[in-house]
Formats: C-alpha cells, structure tokens, sequence
DNA sequence: TGTGTGATAGTCT
DNA sequence: GACTATCACACAT
C-alpha cells in the first residue's frame, strides 16, 4: 500500500483538554509506531478515560507519587507505559500539566506492516492481534523503554495522526473492563461493529 | 529487602 | 465462563 496523502499530526494543544473528550475523539486516529525505520500502526477504536487524583481505578488516586503517577503529571500528549499483570499498557497523558489524567489506548485496528505485528505477537490470526491493551503492545513492541515519548513530535517512535472523523452514530460508550470500583459515568468509547474492539 | 497488588491474556472446560 | 501465570511498582519493614 502506498501512502500518498500528506499525514497531519495531531497537535500538542488536542491532548490538553478534559479525557474523556480526548478518548472519544482519539477514536478514529492512527497510532503510528516507529520501529529501526520500519513503520507499524493501526486506527485507534477503542479507549478509556482515567481520571488522577479522584479515580480508585487510577494509579495517582489519593494522589500517589512513584514513577507511574508521576508521569501523569506532566503535560498531555506525553505517553505513560506500565505493567500490570504481567502486560505492557500503552496510555496518552491529557490536560495541563500538573492535573494527572490520561486516556487508555486500548484497541487499534492493524493497518501497516501488519506481517510484522504478527511477528512480534508470534501469531498468525489478525483478529487476535490487537483487540486488547497488552496485545497491542506486544505487536507494536511498546515497553517501559518509552515512557514520556512525546506523541505529537514528528521525531518520536509513537506518533498519533489524523485519519477519520467518526461520527457520533458510529460511537458506543459503557463502563470501563476490568476496574473494581467505577466511576459513575461510562468512560470506555470504542467504535460500533468493529471487530477489533475488545469483547 | 520483602510482600501485596492488579486498567490482562491465554488456556481449559 | 472460570482459572492462573506473571511481574514492575508501591509501600511497608
């Protein structure tokens, strides 16, 4: 495939804002991952919202400090990488700096160098790719190694670009997987009828 | 230095 | 649907 239109990237000022308004409008965007001058990356389609301080499921809740939550900290656009269970888990910061939030990337939709993806997973089905937080980042190979990489810099190995704008007929929301105590507000958006949304 | 804790994935039934 | 392997980090000694 051969890509002839010219790739916007998302600027700094887009991740500045509330989290659940950059998840839902993170949907749709490519995830482009540079790995030895090699490109890989796919459509964002699913995401969460985290919210620091006054989130129990969030890792600065009660506002604890380690290198984790403190990355949260710091300006948006920036990425946070963890593990949890034994999986890498690949996040966007959001909002100024000094208010811990961000936005959980949770699902893509493989687009380039798929052949290489399935290398990396060591698997041979693309519906299992990268319908989940720690598939996706095993395929692209994102580890802790890049924790604070800056997603709207042309230079970084992570980058985020414009691609589709999803209307809002095409969007689902529910609560959050996974999370023992939930906020009241449903903050998982992901995109109706795409199969590589998580179950 | 040690222990408890999950924002999971994979496998088996 | 249920079970568990697995591991960096946070917090307590």
């Amino acid at each position: 495939m051969k890509m002839e239109i010219k790739w916007q990237i998302i600027p700094q000022k887009f991740y500045n804002r509330d989290p659940s308004i950059v998840a839902r409008e993170l949907l749709g965007k490519l995830l482009i991952r540079i790995i030895n001058s090699r490109m890989l990356g796919g459509m964002i389609v699913e995401t969460e919202a985290y919210y620091g301080v006054d989130d129990p499921a969030s890792r600065a809740y009660k506002g604890r400090k380690g290198k984790i939550s403190g990355i949260m900290y710091e300006e948006g656009g920036v990425a946070l990488i963890y593990m949890v269970h034994g999986n890498w888990l690949f996040n966007i910061i959001t909002g100024p700096k000094g208010h811990p939030s961000g936005v959980l990337i949770r699902a893509i939709e493989p687009l380039i160098g798929i052949k290489y993806m399935l290398e990396n997973r060591g698997i041979k089905d693309i519906n299992q790719l990268t319908n989940g937080p720690g598939k996706l980042c095993k395929a692209l190979n994102i580890t802790g190694a890049l924790n604070r990489v800056k997603v709207y810099s042309e230079r970084s190995p992570i980058r985020v670009y414009m691609y589709r704008d999803i209307n809002d007929k095409y969007i689902g929301r529910s609560h959050r997987i996974g999370v023992r105590e939930d906020l009241p507000e449903p903050l998982r958006f992901f995109i109706k009828n795409n199969r590589f949304v998580s179950r």
